[in-house]
DNA sequence: GATGAATGAGCTTTCATTCAT
DNA sequence: AATGAATGAAAGCTCATTCAT
């Protein structure tokens, strides 16, 4: 017997690998309710529409991700330490989920994403950057700027690995967070 | 009167309004007819299917890209000046056809790219990383990895510009790529 | 309230219909939902496709010809009444379901037909004529040409019945087969 | 350079082509034009619509099959060598242009044949019957049953000597028409 | 709560036909 | 006379969603 939060499970990880193999666009409902083992009708019990379900799937994996920086920041380790704990925790869990990092990066290119301006300042990362500059440890920037830099250097390594016939090891990723961390600090 | 070069890009331009505003999925065909002012059929004259338009598409705006690293390359110019180039150029490029960046992030992501793990070897940009390792200038790593985060940056700063609340000036740009360059070079 | 049965059926017979009216060509998915009363997405709920759908027709109605002459060749009676049950029988088929005969003749001249050559020497009919030979009541012919000469005048005259300006009576159809019979059968 | 007759035949056996490989539906206008190697325009000049080349196309053809009913009546023969010079002449017509027998077999069951009930009694054929009846020849029938019983073998046998697995030689064809002849004839 | 048959609007694509050149 | 680009209605089929069971 199942519990409503498995049945949620499998829909969202029926989406999810759905997504994967036929994109946003083959990703139907009734494919869905094969993929996860219950009626199309089902579905409708949970979500109010496949639009929701898709703001509801990437709501949920996003506070995976934000609670993987908040973790990090709240390490009582070095503002360095941080960005390094940051960086390769977020893209081991993307090469750990490559059905979310490629839902995350259909979803923020799709129409679904009405909201392609979010509000960077309200995001510990954001304040994680702030910060590094108060203290004096990072150069004066904007702070949305390292944000994306940094995020998205995590997606295109992690795509890298995934797909690309490139071998990257420790050392590699260790090297591409250096070059960023000798760029935006302050020597 | 239109030539057959003006039928096509008005399909073009009207494939790739559609996409910015309805995504992959919402640009269809009938709608795309409407846009680019032709009759529906007419569309396949030019094309073989939706599939095909989409590919050519691609391959149409990507060579664009190909063209500025290419233009910035044969510069006679240092191989900083290089980098900054190519990265001021691109970024150009898709903030002044913010339609062809999303077309691209979309495609890129999309069931349409079949070749998700591209030969990066052959492009110039690669050739460009790797030069400079040769003479001394880029700190020896895959160049793989330096084409995608360069890439990567610019294609975040321009989304950035386009969609985010943030101002972005020119000095905003310049630190970045300065940023960047700090990473990669041997100073 | 319609058992799944009924639906087929209806749909079967909705096409059966359309066909005589408008040929293959103008039998439509469209008309046939409207035919059959339901929605033409119904349709594909018991049938994959189009193609699907006027095979399994054809394989519906023809295994109830085949089952007429299975009932008059285990009839206890001779040799020349069972082939006067089958052609009657048969004929009468057709006769009475005129759709049927109309669908099987364009059928059997179109595309659809695959099978262009069928593997006479399985079918009931033609161990008939082959066990005729061999009791020395039939003239020593290839079984398949008897067979073919068969069938063929019982459409024949079906259509003739059906479209023709003839009033054809019992005696005109018993002439036609004393015709074939006294032809092949040894005297 | 082109006769209009030479055009009109190029597009008649094109078309004649085309419905053997992909029958009525699939023998598009567009391909046609390329079968033919004229314009799709162009058919246009010549037949009023698709509808009225079919038509023609079946008339130009009929006529051949009439012409050779015509020539073996007129040969200073016995009925019974009409009759025979008559099957084997129109079966030897079929083989030799199956395209022309798949053509009449697909527009006889089709709506373009508008005309299901021709008058049977104007045809030449049937003429032949009545006077063989006259005569004391044949059998006392209606005469429009001998016709499509003898026509329908022809049909048959053609279609079984093209698309059967079996080997049909002269022997087989004599053996039909002694079949039918011994049927109708008065012995 | 769970089902899956049913819906019908909308999708991509084709086609007979037209008409400016 | 000949072309073939252009048309747009209609084809086969899919899909998010509903609802009687």
């Amino acid at each position: 017997m199942q519990s409503i939060a498995d049945k949620k499970r499998a829909i969202f990880e029926g989406m999810l690998d759905l997504i994967k193999d036929h994109g946003f666009h083959g990703a139907s409902m009734s494919l869905l309710a094969k993929n996860a083992g219950v009626a199309a009708g089902t579905i409708y019990h949970y979500f109010e529409s496949k639009d929701q379900l898709i703001d509801e799937l990437y709501n949920f994996y996003k506070s995976k991700v934000v609670a993987i920086v908040g973790a990090a920041i709240e390490d009582n380790i070095s503002c360095k330490e941080k960005f390094f704990a940051i960086w390769i925790n977020i893209y081991q869990f993307y090469t750990q989920n490559p059905n979310v990092l490629i839902f995350f990066e259909q979803y923020n290119n799709s129409p679904y994403n009405t909201n392609r301006s979010p509000n960077y300042s309200k995001s510990e990362l954001f304040n994680f950057f702030q910060e590094g500059m108060r203290s004096g440890q990072i150069k004066d920037t904007k702070p949305e700027v390292l944000m994306i830099i940094t995020l998205g250097s995590i997606s295109s390594m992690a795509k890298l690995k995934l797909f690309g016939k490139v071998a990257l090891d420790r050392t590699d990723l260790e090297q591409v967070v250096e070059i960023l961390w000798k760029g935006i600090a302050i020597s």
